[in-house]
DNA sequence: ACCTGAACACCGTTCAAGT
DNA sequence: ACCTGAACACCGTTCAAGT
């Protein structure tokens, strides 16, 4: 019957992904473990810290051997679970979330290349959520394009790093 | 006595300097106003809708002649407010706002390279708000630092958008 | 045209108290 | 350790009514 940490956090994703990330309230997710708001302070301290969590877990899997397909991993993450994106996004602002993957990236092409990449598919993935939601459901076409673009973004940085590094 | 849209607009702008997004609220707003929270309805159909103006006066001065500097015009505006860069980049992921600049950067650099640009300031931007909080107040040696890091992702993208159309 | 007053359906968080 | 119940200080938005 007693609830743990991973439960909450579970709950709160799931919460996320039926409804959004508006309306992911801490009520909303005491109620998907049909428990009392308060309930959820035994766990964690705040709502912020419970975002965080979340958005540990859904980078949790991210993986690749370049750099290109850590970001194309972290962006089906992201993907994965409504405004999952803005989840990462924001919890890495803070300096929590991804720092494995900023980790992996940096080894791979240095501070300055994990940084722009980062940001570049944090902001990419978060404009394909959002037009997601704005368009009518399973817009399979529309997200082939935004897949297009995003990987067309990536080239244009990765080719950056390179011609910085052997040309000048 | 009465208030008009800009007025409204620009209370708003105060409300978001001083108190930062998370504050800013319509009731805030209003009382800054003088005015009874229902009273900004008849300026703004929603919340939404009133960040969306508050983002378009942010960037309403953003100019530039080149790419480099159009984006360190576009920085300098979302800096220049408590949370800016949140509010700009959250209404331009709904189509509104900084469209202006997404143009005369497509005519520079086309669409591609306008977007992982635009992507890039407002992450980068975002972060640096982010962090200029978080630390006491006032930390100039972590701006110019920043500033820096802006400039060398901006350089890596710049470059890969110049190799990309002339040695490829 | 611009605003008031009151209401509705929500929030995050705290805290004493229970088991 | 985990949870309840009640409270506090807030939200965005609607709507009839006033001037």
């Amino acid at each position: 019957m007693a609830n743990s940490l991973p439960d909450v956090v579970a709950a709160a994703l799931r919460v996320l992904d039926s409804y959004g990330l508006e309306f992911c309230s801490m009520r909303r997710v005491a109620a998907e473990l049909d428990v009392q708001p308060s309930a959820l302070y035994h766990h964690v301290p705040n709502k912020q810290t419970l975002l965080a969590l979340m958005a540990d877990d859904l980078v949790s899997e991210v993986d690749g051997d370049d750099a290109r397909s850590l970001c194309h991993a972290l962006r089906r993450s992201m993907l994965a679970v409504r405004d999952g994106a803005e989840v990462v996004a924001t919890a890495s602002a803070f300096r929590l979330g991804v720092s494995g993957v900023e980790k992996q990236l940096a080894d791979l092409v240095g501070d300055d290349g994990a940084r722009t990449l980062l940001l570049f598919t944090f902001g990419h993935t978060q404009s394909t959520q959002t037009h997601r939601q704005a368009s009518a459901v399973g817009a399979i076409d529309e997200d082939a394009d935004l897949d297009a673009s995003f990987d067309r973004g990536l080239s244009i940085i990765l080719t950056g790093l390179t011609h910085r590094a052997t040309c000048r």
